[in-house]
DNA sequence: AAGAATATGTAACGAATGTTACGAAAGGAG
DNA sequence: CTCCTTTCGTAACATTCGTTACATATTCTT
């Protein structure tokens, strides 16, 4: 197979991705018939960079997954996130000023990636609206996330990050009935904190008359003084 | 005097600015004149957007200073940070999918703002690629800062906080002998501590042989076992 | 050099939080 | 319905951490 040919299944993977949604996928075919981009094809689990390499473009995900590791020197590992088709890599450190991988990566199975070099980045830019827009939304909502998780762990009370996450649920859901969509576990994990602490909290919150709950219905009795905890 | 010539002290702000830098100034002033783009003026202290206004554009500060301010329901204001000449804010929010500043903005003294909507944006990074390379850098600089931090505040224990943070110093003078550039209060700062908390665990950690240190200069005597606390 | 201002170290105490273990409740499979 | 699995609440205990206050050290002023 020509390595610049994409599949038309990988062609709707890609029509899909954040990087390259809304766009026509006839215009895709064209787009990478002219751009100097690769795929790589790794059959088996391999290490595809080390943490520190140099990045030199975007990748996305076409087929099988990515896992993202952070290697300690005394020989453990921490999966930071896995990667699926249609996902993307590098593109926050392509155009900052550290561009060396924070982490190492690794194709889990039979996996197909595209790489796209920083000029034809640039280029494509140019050549689509739709792309420099999609790009500077996967950057922007990144900021924006991460935002968010810096103001949750900087509550130096847990009881100020459970509120949080009850008002921004009220803001979301735009009433004092709220039917939350995560279990204890995921809300724990989001907030930072051990489960226990958090049941702790909402009992405590609870107890004060600032909520109540069963399972996961909740109800916010003073918005006013949750407020003021944040 | 119109509004949309710039005077040459505003252009050498933008042209050290992180988004017009590396552009030649002569360019800049052309740029402009065929641009939308508008400059308001800000006497007195005054508000310029509220929390939740939609954001249409990017705006950079040409002369004086903005304050990007959290109003609680109780009344009271928290600081989050203050912009001077050259910085830029609604980068973030105007291509992300959640359009609606977080935050007031308030100006604080005799205030110039130059503000470039959307599709003005648009045609910049069209027109020219340092542009473009820019703004994309300011995203990813700040997603990489932001990763920094989630990074530090995500560690359940000072003590790792701590570590971490003289890791990232030691990959930065790449020495085992430190001199720390913050003072501790600052440190205490970044790390999301109180002082006396820092304090107490660089205490720890020399008491437990890992470092020897006197003010703000530090020796990392056991690398391997710093790394394992991480 | 003397004194003031600032930065840093330190200790004690209490409050907040992590840990662990276990029981109760809910949901699912047979 | 009963058993099993998962989720959740709860309590006891140990630890960490924040707070406060003060001592010591350093730097700055005059």
């Amino acid at each position: 197979m020509d390595k610049n040919l994409l599949t038309k299944s990988q062609l709707r993977i890609l029509s899909r991705s954040p990087l390259f949604g809304k766009m026509d996928s006839s215009s895709l075919e064209l787009i990478f018939q002219h751009l100097k981009t690769e795929i790589y094809h790794y059959p088996s689990p391999k290490l595809i960079a080390s943490e520190g390499d140099v990045c030199k473009g975007i990748s996305i995900v076409l087929e099988g997954s990515v896992e993202v590791k952070k290697l300690h020197l005394s020989g453990k590992e921490t999966t930071i996130t896995e990667l699926s088709p249609g996902d993307t890599f590098g593109e926050v450190i392509i155009f900052s000023d550290h561009k060396h991988f924070p982490s190492s990566l690794f194709s889990v199975k039979n996996t197909r990636i595209l790489h796209i070099p920083e000029d034809a980045i640039l280029t494509l830019c140019k050549m689509k609206p739709e792309f420099l827009k999609n790009l500077m939304g996967l950057l922007s909502n990144k900021v924006w996330l991460m935002s968010n998780k810096v103001r949750i762990l900087s509550y130096d009370r847990l009881r100020q990050r459970v509120a949080s996450y009850l008002m921004e649920q009220y803001r979301i859901q735009d009433r004092l009935q709220l039917s939350l969509p995560h279990n204890r576990q995921e809300m724990a994990d989001y907030l930072g904190m051990p489960r226990p602490s958090l049941s702790r909290e909402l009992q405590s919150l609870k107890d004060d008359g600032l909520i109540r709950y069963h399972r996961n219905e909740f109800e916010l009795l003073e918005i006013e003084r949750l407020e003021t905890l944040i």
